[in-house]
RNA sequence: GUGGGCGUAGCUCAGCUGGUAGAGCUCCGGAUUGUGGUUCCGGCUGUCGCGGGUUCAAAUCCCGUCGCCCACCCCA
């Protein structure tokens, strides 16, 4: 590798054929979930204005203050989508989708942006599989929300499955009764906690909760939780999410300590974690953000949804088998050469996948690559094929051969 | 933004206390001008990440820098 050369831009990469067919049958049984469940896909703008993300993410957040790629684009200031839900409810609020008849269910499948710094599970261009269910505030649509997601990931069989974090996070009413009461008790005992933490109780108290510092522990245990605070209407629609997902016999854990790094959460938030994730270990989040259609000037629209990590989900999954041709044509001349290349078209149209050589090789090479490729089959196409119309097919793996007319050779592969 | 580890061939890596680069795999060719996977023979590829310093001499020691990885912050 040369000093000079072009690399990918760091926090981004390229994905080559040996993993590009895992994530193809990873989406492909995500949007046959989602059909089955009614979502629809959207495909949203890669680049917002930037107050979309400012006021429907929030300021303060980590995303939205340092990890942003903004652009200024002759006055306009610009930037990547770092999430997908400020923008697919920017589009139910401009299409006016609330007029459609039930539910709006939407989903989405594509990369996002946020400049921070490269790790395991974290890169600066991911991909996220995301969905978006507005316009009810129902705890049944929440409960079939995360029936979807047990579903898919049950379908594209992730071994072992997640362990799925469940909290409320209340809403408007007794939200900020919760925050006075954890900031009145972490100016008692925050002296005691670690640095991390001590900044925490000033920018975002929440995520004191969140401290992963064993000596923390014992301190965040006497501090006040979320539940207790909830209003009647927010506890009243935590039990019922969990009622629904009982009944869905889809295990979950109540995790009151588990807060999100995004402002317009409201209620229901939940988290798929997995062990083998390295620090990143959190696959998909989620949650309910009954406020946020207002917050970017619509009308009120209450809403829920998710998005999943899609390169740390496809790095639970592990690889896929490699492709294969099921045909390496080993023409031996010229005039084989045309012969090859017609019956290529013709098994082709079939779905059979052919190889054809573009060079003239021995015919020793010739097999040595239908080898290496890992072909099933070599047919071997000749003079003597040629005089007799019946070509010569040898199983790879076995060493068998046959001769078969052209139409004997398209039964066989239909 | 902060900390730690690592940068030698396409890949995996060796190279001890400094003497100016190697192995395996891959790739290409031949043994084998109509038969591969085994075997044998031959061949290609490196500014030893980059820059500077010490030295008669640096892949090796020192400094800086860049990149990758992991972790922190935070999050998908």
């Amino acid at each position: 590798m040369g000093t000079n050369t072009i690399r990918a831009v760091k926090g981004m990469r390229d994905l080559l054929p040996f993993e590009t067919t895992l994530w193809n049958r990873v989406e492909a049984q995500a949007r046959e979930v989602f059909r089955v469940y009614g979502y629809g896909e959207i495909r949203t703008p890669l680049v917002e204005e930037t107050q979309l993300f400012a006021r429907g993410v929030g300021a303060e957040t980590d995303i939205v203050s340092k990890e942003m790629y903004t652009f200024d684009d002759h006055g306009d200031s610009l930037t990547l989508r770092p999430e997908a839900t400020a923008s697919v409810v920017r589009a139910y609020i401009e299409h006016s989708l609330s007029r459609n008849p039930g539910l709006t269910k939407l989903y989405y499948i594509g990369p996002m942006f946020r400049r921070e710094r490269p790790q395991k599970g974290r890169y600066r261009q991911f991909f996220q599989i995301g969905a978006e269910a507005i316009g009810s505030d129902s705890p049944a649509v929440d409960a079939e929300i995360i029936e979807m997601l047990w579903d898919f990931l049950g379908r594209v069989k992730l071994d072992p499955m997640p362990e799925i974090l469940l909290n409320s996070l209340g809403d408007g009413a007794c939200r900020p009764q919760f925050l006075e009461a954890l900031k009145s008790a972490l100016t008692g005992v925050k002296d005691r906690m670690c640095s991390d933490c001590q900044r925490r109780a000033e920018t975002n108290p929440l995520r004191v909760l969140d401290c992963k510092v064993p000596a923390d522990q014992e301190i965040i245990e006497g501090l006040p939780k979320i539940t207790e605070f909830l209003c009647e209407p927010c506890r009243d629609h935590y039990a019922r999410v969990q009622e629904y997902l009982t009944m869905r016999h889809i295990p979950f854990t109540p995790t009151p300590r588990m807060v999100r790094g995004l402002d317009y959460y409201t209620r229901t938030t939940f988290e798929f974690v997995h062990g083998s994730l390295g620090a990143q270990n959190s696959v998909l989040g989620g949650g309910r953000y009954d406020g946020l259609a207002e917050t970017i000037g619509g009308p009120r629209a209450p809403g829920i949804g998710f998005s999943i990590g899609e390169d740390r989900l496809i790095n639970l999954l592990g690889e896929a088998p490699a492709a294969r041709p099921d045909i390496y044509m080993v023409w031996l001349d010229p005039e084989s050469q045309k012969c090859a290349i017609s019956m290529a078209a013709d098994l082709r149209a079939r779905g059979v996948v052919v190889e054809v050589p573009p060079e003239a090789r021995k015919m020793g090479k010739l097999m040595e690559q239908a080898s290496k490729l890992s072909a099933r089959f070599a047919l071997i196409i000749g003079e003597t094929e040629r005089v007799s119309a019946r070509y010569t097919l040898k199983d790879m793996s076995t060493g068998a051969q046959e001769t078969l007319s052209v139409d004997e050779l398209t039964k066989r592969f239909s």
